[in-house]
DNA sequence: TGCCCGCATGGTAACGTTTACATTGACAAA
DNA sequence: TTTGTCAATGTAAACGTTACCATGCGGGCA
């Protein structure tokens, strides 16, 4: 049986209010007192419990955050950049992974009820619909990459758009004119606003040419496959661009099994600039998505509506993507050995 | 205001208890009944709040795990594994970084009481003292990678020692003798026992070569700087055993750079098995941690002990730790061009 | 000396659920 | 008709904490 608030008060001999006060650092309360209890405390091993203690407080210093998955350095980078602001903020983590379900999504953002102050939202399922049916109106909600731009709840989302359409500059800016895309999951609202991208730039840029998409899913093994894929085409492309950095890894593997040099042979490209891709052989050209930055926003907004839930302003705020040009891009006759960046942001 | 049991008793003219019997599925509901409640609660889209219900359930469905840092793909395999098990064990994960701070941690750890049924722990400072300080003694807590052998809770690890020994051992098979090591940080236990295997296999195999142990911090910059201190050396080692996969992607990344050719001028090796391993360039030989295995296996332990704590026995396992040679140890005459696993482990 | 004020502390009602126990009513058996 | 049984529902006591209000006590001031 774990000790109560009560049972230290017995001991102390004072009541579980002056209990109350002393753990709570309250005012009205002999530093004479104060030490008692709290060597009672200690002594005891007392821990108060959230629980009870959200209950009354109606705080519970914790945010959930809802994601689609919790593989790989994408998300890793996301979690972090949530942690560090929460953590900051004194905020706990609740992670729930919904792995594309919208019942299983459903079912933990319900079970977060109570449990939290507040949520943070990135799920492909997240339209107008799903929220409203699922979020209890009055708990404060942020939403990450989703396609709900109006509504009651504030987004952050990077510019993918831009992003994808700044790479196929880069590329056609470097001379290259076939230009191949390895597409992520048809359903994914990012992949959809980076493919969106590349076909808009394409039919800007070069109108010419024909667009030539490769179906990909996010992850490595279907960067790898499109990586054979390429290599096996009479009338190769000369330039790839994946739509995310992990199957542009993917991607890499493939094309030096198969004897290909990067950029010599084919120039490829990533999306994200997760940490590894500074480190890939050779380095990754990509668009920096600032994921860490992304998550750390959200968190902080999300903080903020619940401080003061009547100041805040319904926002959506767009992240620029950056070019980031290493030489996976750039012929080695350039300039190539820049050195890579120490990993923090 | 959010709505409460009551405000759905009242509007679905019966007491709260029966709406609370409709909710859980208990037996002596009349079908009538549970669904006309079942109707109003969809209705006011009423939610009942968590935390007053593991109040008085003594429940919460939920797990802590205080890991020392959300950084990089090692915690983000971690992570997958606990996450996969407790999803099939219908368990929700609050997660808390310590970021190496000891008082950190110990706050941390006390703030989870009563929000969680279980504690996960993998800390470079949970060492008995600190555990007995902080740890309520009846909740059930599992250990992951610490030094804390013996004692009141179950632990799981990963055989650092024999992996690293099997690695030295697998480079002096492939001749070489020069063998460097790269360690990571000095607090850290797993680092401690790598280290250990490093120097025992050396002192074993090639008593009469001098260890060479370069300093790091399992981050990627860490290993680039050690790289770039051995392209330095006058009488280089032919091979380079990097105490973990991040380490020793920055490694490789400083080698290339230098224009030394891997493995062909200089072997590299790595620890850990991270995803990325399989996709660098050439494909790194590492030793298997099995991570996000051990993750599971400690949320399985953990979630029996929660569900049956009289029956539980502490129990101390360790994961074996496999070599996986790669290219990056063997010259390219030899077969090379294998085709990486998909992704899943 | 008497009064009032302020401060430390105690008592207790919340918070929103679940659950043990009480109550009701219907129906069957005597 | 009475009585017993059982199923469905209601009532209220927990769970552990905080917040509000009451209380008592000591000291300063008139």
């Amino acid at each position: 049986m774990a000790t109560t608030i009560k049972d230290v008060a017995r001991r102390a001999g004072v009541s579980v209010a002056t209990v109350s006060r002393a753990l709570n650092g309250h005012a009205n309360v002999t530093p004479r007192t104060r030490e008692h209890v709290m060597g009672v405390v200690a002594q005891m091993r007392f821990v108060p419990s959230s629980a009870a203690r959200s209950m009354i407080t109606r705080r519970t210093h914790t945010v959930g955050a809802l994601l689609p998955d919790l593989h790989g350095e994408y998300f890793s980078e996301l979690i972090r950049g949530i942690d560090l602001a929460a953590r900051a903020r004194g905020l706990h983590l609740l992670v729930s992974s919904s792995h594309g379900d919208a019942v299983e999504a459903a079912a933990a953002l319900r079970a977060m009820n109570g449990r939290v102050d507040g949520l943070l939202v990135m799920s492909p399922h997240a339209n107008a619909d799903f929220l409203w049916g699922n979020l209890s109106n009055d708990l404060p909600a942020v939403l990450m990459n989703t396609r709900v731009a109006g509504g009651l709840h504030s987004s952050f989302a990077v510019d993918n758009y831009a992003g994808a359409h700044a790479m196929v500059q880069h590329l056609v800016e470097r001379g290259h004119r076939r230009i191949a895309f390895i597409a992520g999951p048809e359903s994914n609202f990012e992949a959809q606003e980076r493919l969106r991208g590349y076909r808009a730039a394409m039919l800007e840029l070069l109108p010419d040419q024909s667009q030539q998409v490769l179906q990909g899913d996010f992850a490595q093994e279907s960067g790898f496959r499109a990586g054979g894929h390429v290599v096996a085409l009479t009338d190769r492309p000369t330039a790839i661009f994946a739509s995310n950095d992990m199957m542009a890894v993917g991607c890499l593997s493939a094309l030096s099994e198969a004897g290909l040099r990067v950029p010599h042979d084919v120039a490829l490209a990533g999306f994200d600039d997760i940490p590894i891709s500074r480190f890939t052989s050779p380095p990754l050209t990509t668009v920096r998505a600032r994921i860490a930055e992304l998550g750390g926003l959200a968190l902080e907004s999300l903080a903020s509506a619940i401080e003061e839930p009547e100041h805040t302003v319904v926002q959506h705020q767009t992240l620029r993507a950056d070019l980031v040009v290493r030489q996976s891009t750039t012929p080695s006759t350039e300039p190539r050995f820049l050195r890579p960046l120490p990993h923090a942001t």
